[in-house]
RNA sequence: GGGCUUGUGGUCUAGUUGGUCAUGACAUCGCCUUUACACGGCGGAGAUCCGGAGUUCAAAUCUCCGCGAGCCCA
């Protein structure tokens, strides 16, 4: 090859600059969806990120799962969505804005407030916008949704009217899950947990001794119980008891669920001190008494201690019933306390009027079957969550940056009045209803509460299939998601969409594992093992990176991030570049309709491309990427690079125009169908190939389809036996510290089944002369080699005698007999005909007198002479 | 405490329905600068597939027990 002839082609491949040159051209009109293609749909649920302006791992990963699947789809002839959504509300941008500001919420007014909330989203998603960019994600920019956003909100608002007109949705007085710092209402899938150590405080209640670890609740006691079979305390059940400190009176109960081996067996029950006591508040129909506010401070019902903390509380009455003497010891305990998942503050149980939606477990289950889950083990977490839940779905929050609940209340007669569709979207807070109250008042109060942040995200299902926007209603056929929030937007997802529309949101929903840091930690900034993408792809280009995320790990398990991984992709990259620059000189002018007289080896070759087609098509159809990315890499490294092409480099460089051609046109074939089985994994690297190539848009071409016709054992098990032969001389230039294309004497190769050499005497540099009959020398067996698959099913039992007998037998004596048909072997007292394909002959090769190398490859001899 | 997952050469990892020789990457050792690639090629060494029991002619694969790890939750 000529300086000429490949001096378009740069040695290396410098992925972070071709990458960069490549983005420059691209046309986000590419991956739009066409609402009115005859092509079947194929809409991808994409999760809508929490804009905090850098795009995690975690995600690139799950965005790459993502793409692989857009861009195959595309290729299969689908209408592809592929959204991108940014789920804006919430906490975390509120305390962000705080902290920027150097401000509280309170100091400035709501729409002050709201506004630098809206300002800094907007720039964390130009900037998150960017990195999806650059990792070459095939995002469908015209489908973008932004959930702060007025037309979004309007249809979060819209579902709530929906669901309460349905009845899923009511206010109601019931306990909820408080965050004291944050000041709201939060959901059982916000809540964290942490275990901690705790005094329990033993005391004298009215001359019976209880255990608590909440001596602050004891103003807001409201019972005490005993286990029903506990006989020390039978006489209690049923009795008034006064509360010390306080002197009010309560109850004594029996219930089974108290544990007689905890503390002294006797609890009391307060409004609220965990979720136990919710239970038996709800069971027993007892009292409220409130003794924590929404701040969380003692209230005046706690006497002298009211406006104290609640810390500040325990402390306090702690001390003071030291010294009336009311404590008689104290023990430290391990703890369980619920946290509120953001500001890691302990959590309260209120009793507040809020908003909730009815869950339905069965309906909920009955329609995560209709789902196809991968990995399948994942939908067991639903089963197990929905199964736990202990109240409904708490949807109410007191913030500001979130999406207002559309009611307001009357003035005069206090009834509800829950907004119409058509006055949505409404800030209640800031316009007051279109109508007066049933009862004739104009004058209403707002809602100052908001919805829950997912009861935005929870809508994205519908909002991608055109909910609301005068188009058919489509659904999307694929969910993406980590293990991670099952029990919150998978679980959200499925209650709303199946309550709103009546159908299951997703034919499948594929979970993405977690990324865990290089030291086998879940990746978080605390640990100091945390990677951005930006990072990697900086060093290495986004195309390494998403090799990382094909075969870092099977679909669906917690995947680590390995710096070496991503090295590895690289030098792949480098690999194919290698392999593209030898090849383009050959093929860049190939004319397709050239009739081609295939070698052995080029049959050999296409055969098995067309069996890595069917393959990687099934694993991309069922989603196992690492398992596609595999099959291609060890394909196009071992088969076409290491074996194929070392074969036919003396038919490319020769003067033989037939042969030539055959390999121009194998070369050409292998070469274009990898590329597009290439292109989902890696679309820079493969638009950069394929446009010097064809000048054409490879992300506009269709996923090849296998050749069955080429699928020929024949050709494989000849082309196989080539492939041996040649590896043979290798290893035995290698073995005799013969240079690699160091010139042999004579390459004899006898019972030969194929008739050309010209492929291995190019790869062996050596004159290779094949012979139909055989050596001239002794086959010597010297190992008989059971065939288990064999041997196995047909003799079951003896299988294990009959292997025994064939390794202890003499091997000579086997081989002879496998010439006649039959091996007799003696099992016990019976006598076995073996047949010879049961069994393989390892043999040595003698020649009288001479001294020459021969080795049996498969059923020929080759012979090389010294 | 519960649920789910998992335990494979030094490290990480693949292994579809049980079937002779367990995949690959990185690291390691030897040889080779051969006209695509030294970010490469060829060759080697390195694994009682966590331990135990069971099912089976046959188990990395199925069942049970034990020990360990991860995630989600209480």
């Amino acid at each position: 090859m000529s300086d000429v002839d490949n001096g378009a082609i740069p040695k290396e491949y410098d992925a972070p600059a071709v990458e960069l040159r490549l983005m420059e051209r691209l046309v986000d009109s590419a991956y739009f969806f066409d609402w009115k293609s005859k092509k079947p749909d194929f809409i991808i649920d994409t999760p809508p990120p929490y804009p905090t302006g850098s795009f995690h791992i975690g995600n690139a990963l799950n965005w790459c799962y993502i793409d692989f699947v857009a861009r195959y789809k595309r290729m299969r002839g689908f209408n592809v969505m592929f959204p991108q959504g940014w789920d804006c509300h919430g906490l975390p941008t509120e305390v962000r804005v705080e902290e920027l500001h150097g401000i509280t919420k309170n100091q400035v007014s709501r729409e002050e407030f709201l506004e630098l909330c809206e300002k800094l989203t907007e720039q964390n998603i130009a900037k998150m916008r960017l990195t999806l960019r650059r990792l070459g994600f095939s995002v469908d920019w015209s489908s973008e949704y932004i959930t702060m956003k007025p037309e979004y909100y309007a249809h979060t608002q819209h579902s709530f009217v929906q669901m309460y007109e349905k009845n899923y949705i009511y206010q109601a007085e019931h306990p909820v899950n408080w965050c004291p710092r944050c000041e709201t209402a939060i959901a059982f899938a916000e809540v964290d947990y942490e275990n901690r150590d705790a005094f329990l405080n033993y005391f004298d209640f009215d001359g019976v001794e209880i255990a608590t670890t909440r001596p602050e609740l004891l103003s807001a006691c409201v019972a005490v119980a005993v286990h029903p079979e506990d006989l020390r305390y039978r006489h209690l059940i049923e009795k008034e008891l006064t509360v010390p400190v306080f002197g009010h009176k309560v109850v004594a109960i029996s219930d089974e669920a108290v544990d007689p081996s905890f503390g002294s067996g006797v609890v009391m029950i307060c409004t609220f001190g965990d979720k136990q006591d919710v239970r038996w508040w709800a069971k027993h129909h007892l009292p409220v008494r409130k003794a924590i506010d929404k701040q969380g401070r003692m209230t005046s019902l706690a006497g002298k201690y009211g406006g104290m903390s609640v810390d500040e509380c325990k402390n306090v009455i702690i001390e003071d019933m030291k010294n009336a003497g009311l404590i008689t010891k104290q023990e430290i305990i391990e703890q369980n306390v619920g946290r509120c998942w953001r500001c890691k503050t302990p959590i309260e149980t209120l009793s507040e009027r809020q908003w909730f939606v009815k869950i339905k477990s069965d309906e909920i289950l009955e329609t995560s079957k209709q789902i196809k889950w991968i990995p399948s083990h994942m939908e067991t977490r639903l089963e197990n969550w929905t199964g736990t839940m202990e109240w409904d779905w708490c949807i109410s929050r007191q913030r500001i940056f979130a999406t207002p609940i559309p009611v307001w209340y009357c003035n005069q007669c206090g009834k509800t009045l829950v907004a119409k569709p058509e006055w949505l979207p409404v800030d209640p807070t800031k316009n007051a209803p279109p109508v007066t109250c049933e009862c004739g008042s104009g004058s209403f109060v707002a809602e100052e509460d908001v919805l829950d942040t997912w009861m935005d995200s929870s809508i994205s299902a519908l909002q991608v299939g055109g909910w609301l926007k005068g188009e058919n209603q489509r659904l999307p056929a694929l969910r993406p998601q980590g293990h991670d929030i099952i029990r919150t937007w998978a679980f959200y997802t499925i209650l709303l969409t199946k309550a709103l529309v009546g159908v299951h949101p997703w034919d499948a929903i594929i979970i993405n594992g977690m990324v865990l840091g290089e030291d086998g930690h879940k990746m978080s900034k605390s640990r100091n093992n945390f990677v951005v993408p930006e990072e990697v792809v900086t060093k290495y280009g986004a195309d390494a990176f998403r090799q990382w995320a094909a075969i870092g790990g099977s679909t669906g398990s917690d995947i680590m991030f390995r710096w070496k991984d991503v090295v590895a992709g690289s030098r792949f990259l480098q690999k194919l570049w290698s392999i593209f620059r030898f090849a383009y000189p050959h093929i860049k002018n190939f004319d397709t309709k050239t009739c081609a007289e295939l070698t052995v080896v080029d049959r050999w070759l296409l055969s098995k491309l067309a069996k890595l087609v069917e393959r990687v098509t099934l694993n991309m159809d069922a989603y196992q990427f690492n398992e596609a990315f595999r099959l291609l890499r060890g394909f196009l490294w071992e088969t076409f690079a290491d074996n194929y092409i070392e074969l036919v480099k003396s038919r490319l460089y020769g003067k033989d125009l037939k042969p030539k051609r055959a390999a121009e046109y194998t070369l050409y074939t292998t070469i274009d169908a990898a590329l597009r089985m290439l292109s989902p994994f890696l679309p820079f690297f493969t638009e950069e190939a394929y446009s010097r190539l064809y000048k054409e848009d490879i992300h506009e071409k269709s996923w090849p389809i296998p050749d069955k016709s080429l699928i020929d054992a024949t050709s494989e098990e000849y082309g196989e036996l080539l492939v041996e032969v040649a590896s043979y001389v290798r290893r035995y230039k290698s073995e005799h510290g013969i240079a690699l294309n160091a010139k042999l004497k004579k390459i004899e190769i006898y019972r030969s089944p194929f008739t050309d050499t010209i492929d291995l005497e190019g790869v062996t540099n050596s004159i290779v002369e094949l012979q139909n009959d055989m050596p001239v020398f002794a086959e010597v067996p010297v190992e008989i080699k059971p065939n288990m698959s064999i041997i196995g099913p047909r003799y079951k039992k003896q299988a294990k005698q009959i292997v025994r007998a064939l390794q202890t037998a003499n091997p000579v004596h086997i081989a002879a007999q496998m010439k006649t048909n039959h091996i007799v072997l003696q099992i016990d007292a019976e006598s076995i005909n073996l047949e010879p394909e049961a069994v393989s002959v390892k043999s040595e090769l003698m020649l009288h007198g001479k001294a020459v190398d021969a080795e049996t490859i498969k059923d020929a001899i080759v012979v090389i002479e010294k």
